[in-house]
DNA sequence: ACCTGAACACCGTTCAAGT
DNA sequence: ACCTGAACACCGTTCAAGT
């Protein structure tokens, strides 16, 4: 049903997820599909749905949870999380832009808030906590700008082009371009988002929350 | 030409922004816009500059930066456009979804990268810095999941209704929920994504960034 | 219970044509 | 230089009707 959804998605970007496409897909009439399916925003829930559950099934057992302590078990569901996303690009554009809550996150994040709480944290700074780490325990941070998790394609953004005449008056956009020149510019989570960088991240919040009072 | 299109959006949300709409407000035929503009995402790319360009105006002449050290400097720029964000709240939506990087922001992180060099970082760490930040430097944060800034108007989830039955089910998150009830609910970015909050994952940030290497 | 067909009310966009 | 009109190729969705 939405397993072919996700085919689309993963083969040719989320914008190609359509009600008539999907139809046309499953060798069916479009309008077949609202006998099964209340509407598109229906079908998008169950596919974040699909997402999370697969978060859940990449995260595995993790019964040594209570001896690894909270910081590296939340390290490794964020990092297999990430693994995910690796998997399929679109979603975390589509998480982003959904309006309504999925069910199945409310599980999810009562997982790590049990992992949390577990490890000694108040409520109040368990919450904060789950502000602060934002979108990692899904796997992608916010990037600046990034256009694989957001529209489909990755095009070169016109303003690369002008990025030579521009150079004088950005000295320093140029000099720190020039000076990490990535050797990983095809990541699919967007410019930069290697995993490097999402570790980094990552560990400067744990650390910070570990710091913050627990 | 474009203030139109910020005032549509501004009441009515951004999903309201459209071309033939757009036509008839500015009292002319949809396709004459065509003539003013390549395009939708033109347009659109013109609104995120009106919003980056307000951003620069709220921050002020920052002249006192040197006085006042990299991090005051940062944590005052990431308020200020988090001032900005608040008054329009479509902005980090459309900000996330958009697939091109506009000219402008380029120059505005250039201005970060400067505050961030003069404060003895190295392209390195201030190229990581940037990561790290995300979209604090635009005024807002991932959430968990915002429907504010993602779709427009700010429904009732679904599943709000069946909290009462999964409480049992997720004794952790009922109990923050409990233990928390926000005296802001009616935030405009978002659920919980408070002022306060905010400010706490920026410390967060800058502080370890302080601590990395500087 | 499950699917179909025709229709409705929208989009963004093209293109030849007007003044 | 600026705007118009009609048309095209798409959407999501409704609704009465088929089997």
């Amino acid at each position: 049903v939405l397993a072919a959804a996700m085919k689309v998605a993963d083969a040719e970007g989320i914008k190609a997820v359509t009600m008539r496409r999907l139809a046309a897909d499953l060798g069916v009439e479009p309008m077949s599909l609202y006998y099964h399916l209340p509407g598109k925003d229906a079908l998008l829930d169950g596919v974040v749905d699909s997402i999370v559950a697969e978060i859940g099934l990449a995260i595995g057992r993790g019964d040594d949870e209570a001896r690894e302590g909270w910081q590296p078990a939340l390290r490794r569901r964020c990092l297999s999380a990430r693994d995910v996303m690796e998997r399929h690009p679109w979603a975390p554009g589509l998480i982003g832009s959904r309006t309504t809550i999925p069910v199945s996150l409310f599980a999810y994040y009562e997982a790590i808030l049990a992992t949390l709480v577990g490890g000694g944290f108040s409520y109040h700074l368990a919450h904060r906590s789950l502000h602060a780490l934002g979108s990692m325990p899904l796997g992608f941070a916010q990037e600046l700008f990034s256009p694989a998790a957001a529209g489909g394609s990755v095009e070169a953004d016109a303003a690369e082009a002008d990025l030579a005449e521009l150079a004088e008056t950005m000295p320093h956009l140029t000099a720190m371009v020039a000076a990490e020149l990535h050797d990983n510019a095809e990541d699919p989570l967007g410019w930069c988002d290697s995993r490097a960088e999402f570790e980094f991240t990552l560990d400067l919040l744990l650390d910070g929350l570990a710091r913050a009072g627990v």
